[in-house]
DNA sequence: TAGTGGTCTAGACCACATA
DNA sequence: ATGTGGTCTAGACCACTAG
């Protein structure tokens, strides 16, 4: 049987069990059984849960932490992963450090309006042009400077209700804020970079004069089933700070 | 990778096995037991050497591959991991793509010269300030029109013979080249990015006008035990090109 | 057909956390 | 003392590759 010139993927003839296992904990995870930052179920209940063994059991859950998914802590069980915890995981998708030190930015909000998608942000948002959205402006500042401008688009479907004041009575990250009041986890982002002078507008609130070169850095957050769910675009003074990356 | 001898650690009571084997597997890779793209020994053969069960050295080689030191194939083997393959692995460490399109970049290079530490360069390299370096300038073109230009810094101590006539002749990446004449092999690396004006020298290579914003991406890459072996810094245009990162 | 890595199981023991 | 995840073992079988 002549093999059909298939697109690259041959499409697995089978797949493992505890990849299967995996999938359904996802869904267990997407349908909120348990709520974020709290334990799973132990090792030996899921197994007799599937009729699995442990070890395939530990096989799924471990490539559930390696998606960040969850978080394994010995003696103590497996938890849901949460953006609300700690410094480490609140900023985990920070990549802008300050040249010399390790401090943490605090974000100061600058506006909040609701307004209809455009092409673009349709088409990154996977939404229908026109669509409502809410866009969020912030400042982040690093001792009191503010190094970045962010736009955050959201879909205002999954964030009914989303006031400025909600935003700004809560004291932790934003995403920690978005998984706790909507349900709205994001998993992982991609973003694109480029370099671009500064507007006026930007360059005031920044305090850099007019036409200095910026990072502009786009990001496209993710939820369950790589479902778009904020684009957001940063402009950030790079005089003391820059953007970090680690290649593997 | 490795893990980082971070501070604040309290130092683990005790060392896995598998982890102990990996340790001695890294070493074998190092020394050169096995060459770049060469299989290493099978599962069982590994086991029995060391003394412990195919479950255990299974652990260690899938660490290794975790960290991008061996490549795994089912039926096949476990193979000492290379820069010279197909394009994949060949631009592992280039995050710069094409607005539109997924080509790959052709390497020009402008210039092969000898000089001294600076002190930064000295600094970030861990060598003395003064020991002799190789620069190596080059332009990256995409479809035949310039976009980034790299300036590539090496401890000449561990590139002895490295001229511009060699570099010429090689037709792979650069990295490629490095491990297989030099024996030096970059593992990982970390890059800090600014957005700068582009002087006017790289602006009249890259087809800018003088002041344009540029990425400045500064990379320095690492072989075995975390050692520095490279600094290297490219400045890019991003009229038409971005990049790109993924944030898990 | 033989050899490789990949999956799955069952059970033992270890390290860590909490009560 | 108990329960959790982490390590280690031994063996069976499966999927893939090559001669």
């Amino acid at each position: 049987m002549t093999k059909p010139a298939l697109s690259a993927e041959p499409a697995p003839s089978f797949r493992p069990l505890y990849l299967q296992i995996k999938d359904l904990l996802v869904r267990s995870l997407e349908t909120g059984e348990w709520r974020p930052g709290e334990a799973i179920a132990s090792e030996l209940v899921l197994a007799s849960r599937f009729g699995v063994s442990q070890g395939t059991v530990r096989k799924a859950l471990d490539a559930l932490a390696a998606d960040h998914l969850v978080v394994r802590r010995q003696g103590k069980g497996t938890f849901v992963a949460t953006h609300t915890e700690e410094a480490q995981s609140s900023f985990r998708f920070l990549r802008i450090r300050q040249d010399g030190g390790s401090e943490l930015p605090a974000s100061r909000l600058l506006d909040v309006r609701r307004g209809k998608a455009s092409a673009e942000v349709a088409r990154l948002l996977e939404v229908k042009p026109g669509d409502p959205v809410v866009v969020v402006r912030r400042v982040l500042e690093w001792g009191g400077r503010p190094v970045i401008v962010d736009d955050i688009t959201l879909p205002a479907a999954l964030f009914r209700g989303l006031t400025r004041a909600k935003l700004e009575s809560y004291a932790g990250s934003m995403y920690g804020f978005f998984e706790t009041q909507f349900g709205v986890r994001m998993l992982n982002a991609q973003e694109r970079i480029k370099a671009v002078p500064a507007d006026p507008a930007t360059a005031g609130v920044l305090g850099v004069p007019a036409g200095t070169p910026l990072l502009a850095v786009d990001r496209v957050a993710h939820t369950y089933g790589g479902r778009p769910v904020e684009y957001r675009r940063g402009l950030c003074s790079t005089a003391a700070h820059h953007y970090f990356n680690v290649l593997g």
